[in-house]
RNA sequence: GGGCGUAUAGCUCAGUGGUAGAGCACUUCGUUGACAUCGAAGGGGUCGGGAGUUCAACUCUCUCUACGCCCA
């Protein structure tokens, strides 16, 4: 025996994944094969691995390791993310344990310690998901911010620059005060909170009133703190409450700065008062309202710092005592919303919101509101618009090409529902904005310098090196050149280095420095289908594996990833990153929540791995992911799929005693025997339904496929059928059946190998240990290819076996006969086929269905049970007592069934309309069908009737 | 407000225009040398409500209800 008794998958995953991983076997040279391709979608360099990586990756490398299998040339392309921010935000925090800040350090000095870090800690992952038993190709393994994707990067960012697609702006980002950076849209999570929507008056200047006689306009706000930075406030221009006041002043009562009052149709009539305060610094909807009104965005008003603290507006109107606080009450502390408040308060500005109870009027400062607020996905805090100067991508221009692609399926959504989002997101995509203000990630090739008639002003150069960039900076400071006299142009690294040396008593002397910024990380992810296979270089890799076949993701990185790796991969390769794109949900708790650390619901996927193996693992995940639903996590479900690897260790161990090992053919052998025949039959039919359901990415489907095939077919049946063959006489037959029992499980082996890799890597050698061994490695052996049809007649007859043998047990159980009972049977009505039938598959009759003798002779008198199949009445005299009743139930019962079939199907057949407009081939079944009840009512009622 | 999705057996989920399926759970029985991480047999659903199309609807259409997600 070299089968354990018992299958610990422990002990053989790790002893696979070195022995596949160090023989490189997960990118078998295969220069002349067709190529398939998928890219991992790169996990971030700080993260471990959650139940979500494990979906995802598990669906990847069912996929590849099919197509490995069938002899393509099959690359899963693999890396890791820089996380700009998240990575980032590690490295500080350990610092902080420190007592150390990143500004302790230089740039240079900083960057370098994520480097140390990432080398030292990071891509924990990478081990972990080689736990989950993943091939991918580690001998090429990524990142983001290696040298190839640099080089990719520099270029990307260059050309669009020059192609008028990558431009820089001043207008209003979304701005992380906590983390001290832009991020896009993406990564805004607008959340409902329960906040206030305060109500002031703004007095009227000059002594005007509105008609009411009213010396003030009411506004309402939920932000008072933005008061500061406020340059207009705005009326619907057809509110007849304000019209005459439109045009006029209001003096805002803590700066007293004045401003105008503006129509707008943003001025909601119905909202509040109608009247509404204008911040254009700050709020997304009033930067429209003051372009439109002909504020320049270069003229608002700032009155935050990058930490949201008060600063002083360009026109130095903000009240000293409020210089330095924050936006609102931070750890405890009032903040400038607070003071806000008091000031216009104790002004008598503040318009009380009275709430009356049980006829008892309270005055409260402010209404109780439901506020959606902006959060910073990663810092949680706050998020303020803020006016600064950004990089933004024209995400409108490179978004066409992506719709067309999806509309056109040269990109392919599965499932489709998925296109509507795609494009009623890329038809409505804003500017994305790429700077980020941190010092963890691909640099912006951008250098500043004074522009030559304006000195105050910037004048900007982009280039992916520094020897790209002095020509350009000698053809434009050349202008500047006077009397042949040459300037000096010196490059630094920082503007204040720059500003120094232009100080400098030589007033020739020309300093330019770079852009401080980096680029938002999925800037650099969007070029991993090709950026990853050498672009820019034209590598024999490029060629012949982009386009990617297949992409799989979870739908959360739709946009964030998916969508601008369309974006880019049409820009850049004038083709699509990928011809499939397959979208997974998300794996849930048990009861169904979100799983997330503050709800401590999360469920690791190697404690799971631990304690049912990853072919269990994995085999849950493919079988649970059905399209457009998430996944519920459900641990005895993951038992029972370990469960399903102890039984085929046992149907090996089974084999193994009964010398069946690994076959010597990929077709399937030539067997005589009808049970070998009818084995090889399903073996064909579940390899179709295999095939079919990978090629529909229907992973339930094909994991379900499998599974039923080993377990209810195999092993329930088959299994228990050859025993008499294999501990027969029949020399010869014991022989086929071996040949075609080692064929089958090889069969298994292969078609599970996708779902389970490691068991069935084990069984595939032990399996052969006895019979001549192995040439190759399972990863790397040949999907089955039996060669021959289905065979109608030996499943005809295996059917039959079947059902005679459960309707025996069946009959057993319900009239209290003990199982292991002894019968014999008499067949009536049987026919000279049957008699060779019974014949053929006595044994199996015999040792599984326990029918010692068939015979065709009469039964004797006395009391029996009968079983109708097919034609046939099978009689099964009982010793002894039996119950009369209960076989008059059981037979009574059968016989109602079976009546009722007949006369639903007859009631069909007798409605004309049926018969005239219904298809052909439904109304001839409709026909056989009844046929057949009617037949087997007869012998049922038969059967009653000899009972007496 | 716009869009998408889901509602099928106690639970988790498949499913097809022609008489409802799986796994788990449940009931009964079972120590015949692959397997009790197992085997045999069984109970259990008016397929969310309503309307329509059709010879026929769990399946298609509309509508309502509940829940979830995304966008604004």
């Amino acid at each position: 025996m070299t089968l354990d008794k018992n299958f610990d998958p422990a002990g053989i995953e790790t002893r696979w994944y070195e022995h596949w991983e160090k023989t490189g076997q997960f990118r078998p040279e295969r220069g002349d094969a067709e190529p398939y391709t998928i890219v991992n979608p790169p996990p971030n360099v700080t993260g471990s691995l959650h139940i979500g990586h494990a979906l995802d990756n598990t669906l990847q490398d069912i996929i590849i390791r099919h197509e490995r299998l069938k002899g393509k040339d099959a690359l899963w392309v693999v890396g890791m993310d820089h996380a700009g921010i998240a990575t980032q935000m590690v490295v500080e925090r350990q610092m902080a344990e420190r007592q150390q800040k990143r500004t302790d350090f230089t740039r240079e000095e900083f960057v370098e310690k994520v480097w140390e870090w990432k080398e030292e800690s990071g891509g924990a992952i990478t081990k972990q998901l080689r736990r989950l038993g993943c091939s991918m190709d580690w001998a090429n393994e990524r990142f983001t911010m290696d040298d190839g994707m640099n080089e990719a990067v520099l270029k990307v960012f260059v050309d669009l620059y020059n192609d008028g697609l990558i431009y820089r702006d001043k207008r209003l980002v979304n701005w992380d005060p906590k983390l001290k950076t832009a991020i896009s849209d993406l990564e805004v999570e607008t959340t409902d909170i329960r906040g206030s929507f305060w109500h002031f008056k703004y007095p009227l200047a000059d002594g005007v009133t509105l008609d009411s006689g009213e010396d003030y306009i009411a506004i309402a706000t939920t932000r008072p703190e933005t008061m500061l930075a406020d340059m207009a406030v705005a009326v619907h221009p057809s509110d007849e409450r304000y019209k005459s006041v439109i045009g006029k002043e209001i003096a805002q009562p803590i700066t007293g700065r004045r401003f105008r009052i503006v129509a707008d149709e943003h001025a909601d009539p119905e909202l509040g008062s109608g009247a509404v305060k204008i911040t254009p610094g700050h709020d997304f909807n009033d930067f429209e309202v003051g372009k439109r009104a002909g504020i320049a965005p270069a003229d608002m008003l700032n009155m935050l710092d990058g930490e949201a603290n008060v600063c002083q507006t360009a026109d130095g109107l903000v009240p000293k005592e409020f210089i330095g606080l924050h936006r609102f009450r931070l750890d405890g502390v009032d903040g400038a919303r607070e003071l806000v408040i008091k000031q216009l308060k104790d002004l008598g500005l503040l318009i009380p919101h009275v709430v009356e109870k049980d006829g008892e009027k309270t005055e409260l400062d402010a209404e109780p509101r439901t506020i959606a607020t902006p959060f910073g996905d990663r810092g949680g805090v706050v998020i303020e618009p803020w006016l600064t100067d950004q990089w933004y991508v024209d995400a409108e221009t490179l978004a066409q090409p992506a719709i067309k692609a999806v509309r056109d399926g040269d990109i392919e959504i599965v499932p489709k529902s998925w296109e509507k989002t795609w494009f009623n997101w890329m038809e409505n995509i804003q500017p994305w904005c790429v700077s980020r203000q941190l010092w963890w990630g691909h640099r912006i090739p951008a250098w500043f310098g004074p522009d030559i008639d304006n000195p105050e002003e910037t004048r900007i150069f982009v280039a992916e090196s520094i020897e790209e960039l002095t020509p350009q900076l000698l053809e434009y400071y050349s202008k500047a050149w006077k009397n042949g006299e040459a300037m000096a142009v010196e490059v630094f690294d920082t503007e204040a280095e720059a500003r120094t040396y232009m100080s400098e008593t030589d007033v020739r002397k020309l300093g330019v420095w770079r852009d401080p910024d980096v680029l938002d990380t999925w800037f650099s992810s969007a070029l991993w289908p090709f950026g990853t296979l050498g672009w820019p270089e034209e590598t024999d890799d490029l060629k012949r594996h982009y386009p990617n076949d297949l992409l799989i993701s979870g739908f959360d990185i739709l946009f964030f990833w998916d969508a601008r790796m369309a974006m880019q991969g049409i820009q850049f390769m004038k083709d699509v990153p990928w011809k499939r794109l397959y979208l997974h949900g998300l794996v849930r708790a048990p009861d169904g929540q979100k799983m997330s650390k503050s709800k401590g619901n999360v469920v690791d996927p190697l404690g799971l791995i631990d304690e049912y193996g990853a072919d269990a693992l994995r085999f849950f995940m493919a079988a649970m992911e059905s399209q457009g639903r998430d996944i519920k996590m459900d641990d005895k479900r993951v038992e029972g799929y370990r469960n399903f690897a102890t039984k085929l260790w046992n149907a090996a161990r089974f084999c193994e005693v009964n010398d069946i090992g690994a076959s010597q053919t990929l077709s399937a052998p030539e067997a005589r025997l009808p049970v070998n025949r009818w084995i090889i039959s399903e073996v064909v039919e579940t390899l179709a339904t295999l095939d079919k359901a990978l090629t529909d990415l229907r992973f339930d489907a094909a994991a379900n496929a499998i599974y039923h095939f080993t377990w209810d077919r195999f092993c329930d049946w088959y299994l228990e059928l050859i025993k008499p063959v294999l501990q027969g006489d029949d020399a010869t037959a014991a022989d086929e059946t071996r040949q075609v029992a080692g064929w089958v499980l090889d069969q298994i082996i292969v078609m599970l190998h996708p779902f389970m890799p490691f068991i069935t890597e084990e069984l595939w050698h032990k399996m052969a240990e006895e019979h001549g061994g192995r040439n190759y490695d399972l990863i790397v052996a040949k999907w089955p290819a039996p060669k021959v049809d289905v065979d109608a007649e030996a499943k005809a007859e295996v059917d039959w076996l079947i059902r005679l043998i459960s309707a025996t047990r069946t009959a057993k159980v319900e009239l209290n006969i003990p199982p292991g009972t002894k019968m014999a049977a008499h067949v009536r009505d049987g026919d000279d086929a049957l008699k060779d039938r019974i014949a053929r598959q006595m044994p199996a009759l015999d040792r599984v269905g326990r029918l010692e003798t068939v015979s065709f002779e009469p039964a004797p008198e006395g009391a029996s049970a009968q079983i109708v199949i097919d034609e046939a009445t099978y009689v099964l005299p009982l010793a002894g007592a039996i119950d009369i009743d209960a076989e008059k139930a059981r037979l009574t019962k059968a016989l109602e069934a079976s009546q009722k079939e007949a006369k639903s199907l007859n009631g069909r057949l007798g409605n004309p309309n049926f018969v005239e407009k219904a298809k052909p081939e439904a109304v001839e079944k409709a026909r056989a069908d009844l046929a057949d009840k009617e037949a087997e009512s007869e012998r049922l009622q038969a059967a009653l009737d000899r009972l007496g």
